[in-house]
RNA sequence: GGAGCCAUCGCCAAGUUGGUAAGGCCGUAGAUUGCAAAUCUGCUAUUCACCAGUUCGAGUCUGGUUGGCUCCUCCA
């Protein structure tokens, strides 16, 4: 296995920390509003990781956070006269249900900021206590960068980094221009705030995920965890602050590989709140199945930045259709053993750093193997067996392809819809015998005006939604 | 102002350590079909933004130019 590391910024052969085990966390969303695209594309490329470092037999701890403790999510609180509980638990709810639809496996572990504030105290107190952060007047806790000589090694970021046209606030208080806070004091009576032994308050962005690392991880004493994972934008300041705090408070590294993913891009620019060019997940999942959305955000590779086109997103349904008519064409059957070659070859190609380019070109040419062997021979039981083997392999390593293969081209057709379709079918059929081929061109046509397509084939006339 | 990423057929997109351009969509010719659809087969980049260099040999390395994107503010 072999993966690309941000950080050194080049593929590395992965050797876990702890033998045949991955330890992985990866940034979660901060929960004040639905997910849009770009969460899913997040999440749905860690699940390509773990899917394959599971298929390569690695016990695969996935960790992924839910920021349930933030200033918009007290906006929120404000704007809505909601509670802070019911606001959070509401979008968490959300967002895992429509990760469910895409497919995603959901992490063993799913901590929140709020159930981690013990942690997140005891690490900040660790970094007071060696002088490495310190206290302003309001109560602030600061992390002093300059107390850390490695700080910037994570992004490359070097210490005498033009500051004077970056938007980071400038502090009077703040001893070096980069330290960041960890801890910020309320401020009102009215704010949502803990209490700690160094002041009331709630936690700063970066240090609730190095303390849910160290809370919910042992390491190997050289690293905490094998790989942590994030988007790309995530990769300065929050990961290279993560990396700080938690080196500076236990003493070693916080994770051995460091992975980042594109962004969604409507119309060449990345997909964000503050662009306002936003597609939310669930406004997707209405116009396109979660299994359709899955396939199309996974189809180019996770490091390139993705623009999203509803017209491409069609053409990529086409391709995964072929799967499905293909698994049609071996319906009904039972599974026998995936052919050990194509199962490798699949492997190998994500095992390249998740090269699903190759993977799904792999099965673009076992479909058409297939198919042209079921042509020949279409009673083959053995190939049959085989390929629906197959097809379960696929579905277990990239997630697609599961689904009853009828029940997948009549997705949005109601039951009356469909007993209509299959009475106008019943019709044709008829004139088709008598050779009334005016009437059965007028029913097909008839047919496609109400968006199916028809297919006939030796096992009788069978339809789709287009 | 600083830091980084990217640029491959009409469209999407692969291309470890340099060795002579995967795959999909579209298009097209054919097989099959009453005609279609579905399926299969053939064809479809002497060329990888541009310029220069290193090399026997570069999409792949080096330098420069142009264009696009991202980070330095919350962000997946």
């Amino acid at each position: 296995m072999y993966i690309y590391d941000s950080v050194q910024k080049k593929k590395l052969k992965f050797e876990p920390i702890l033998e045949n085990r991955a330890s992985i966390y990866v940034c979660g969303p901060t929960v004040y509003d639905d997910a849009h695209l770009g969460h899913a594309r997040s999440s749905l490329a860690f699940d390509l990781l773990t899917r394959t470092l599971k298929a390569k037999g690695y016990e695969v701890t996935m960790c992924k956070n839910f920021t349930d403790i933030d200033d918009k999510i007290i906006k929120k609180v404000e704007a809505t006269g909601k509670s802070m509980e019911e606001i959070t638990s509401y979008y968490i709810e959300r967002y895992l249900s429509e990760m469910s639809a895409l497919g995603v496996t959901r992490a063993n572990i799913e901590p929140k900021a709020t159930q981690s504030l013990q942690a997140i105290e005891s690490m900040i107190k660790k970094l007071i206590d060696k002088d490495i952060a310190y206290i302003i007047s309001t109560g602030d806790v600061y992390f002093d960068t300059s107390k850390d000589s490695n700080y910037g090694n994570i992004s490359h970021r070097v210490a005498n980094d033009d500051d004077s046209k970056s938007r980071i606030e400038h502090t009077s208080q703040k001893r070096n221009p980069k330290d960041f806070a960890l801890w910020k004091a309320c401020k009102g009576d009215e704010d949502i705030c803990f209490d700690t032994t160094f002041s009331k308050g709630r936690p700063g962005w970066h240090i609730e995920c190095s303390a849910m690392i160290e809370k919910h991880f042992e390491g190997n004493g050289e690293y905490s965890i094998d790989i942590h994972g994030g988007g790309a934008d995530l990769l300065f300041p929050h990961h290279e602050n993560e990396a700080a705090q938690s080196r500076c408070a236990t003493g070693h590294e916080l994770s051995k590989y460091w992975m980042h993913n594109g962004f969604v891009q409507i119309d060449g620019e990345k997909m964000s709140k503050s662009l306002g060019n936003s597609f939310f997940l669930k406004d997707a999942l209405n116009l396109y199945d979660g299994e359709v959305l899955r396939y199309y955000l996974n189809s180019i590779h996770y490091r390139n930045d993705f623009n999203f086109s509803e017209e491409e997103l069609q053409l990529s349904k086409r391709r995964l259709d072929k799967l499905y008519r293909l698994k049609k064409r071996v319906t009904p059957t039972k599974a026998s053993v995936a052919n050990k070659s194509f199962k490798k070859s699949l492997l190998d190609a994500m095992s390249d750093d998740l090269n699903i380019s190759i993977a799904l070109s792999l099965i673009d040419e076992f479909i058409a193997n297939t198919n042209d062997l079921l042509d020949r021979n279409p009673k083959d039981k053995a190939l049959k067996k085989e390929t629906l083997a197959n097809i379960e392999f696929i579905d277990e390593l990239l997630g697609f392809g599961g689904k009853e293969p009828f029940s997948y081209f009549q997705i949005g057709v109601n039951s009356e819809l469909k007993e209509k379709i299959e009475e106008l079918i019943e019709k044709r059929t008829e004139a088709k015998q008598s050779k009334d081929f005016k009437t059965s061109d007028a029913i097909r046509d008839e047919l496609t005006s109400m968006g199916i397509s028809i297919m006939d084939s030796a096992n009788g006339t069978l339809w789709e939604k287009a």
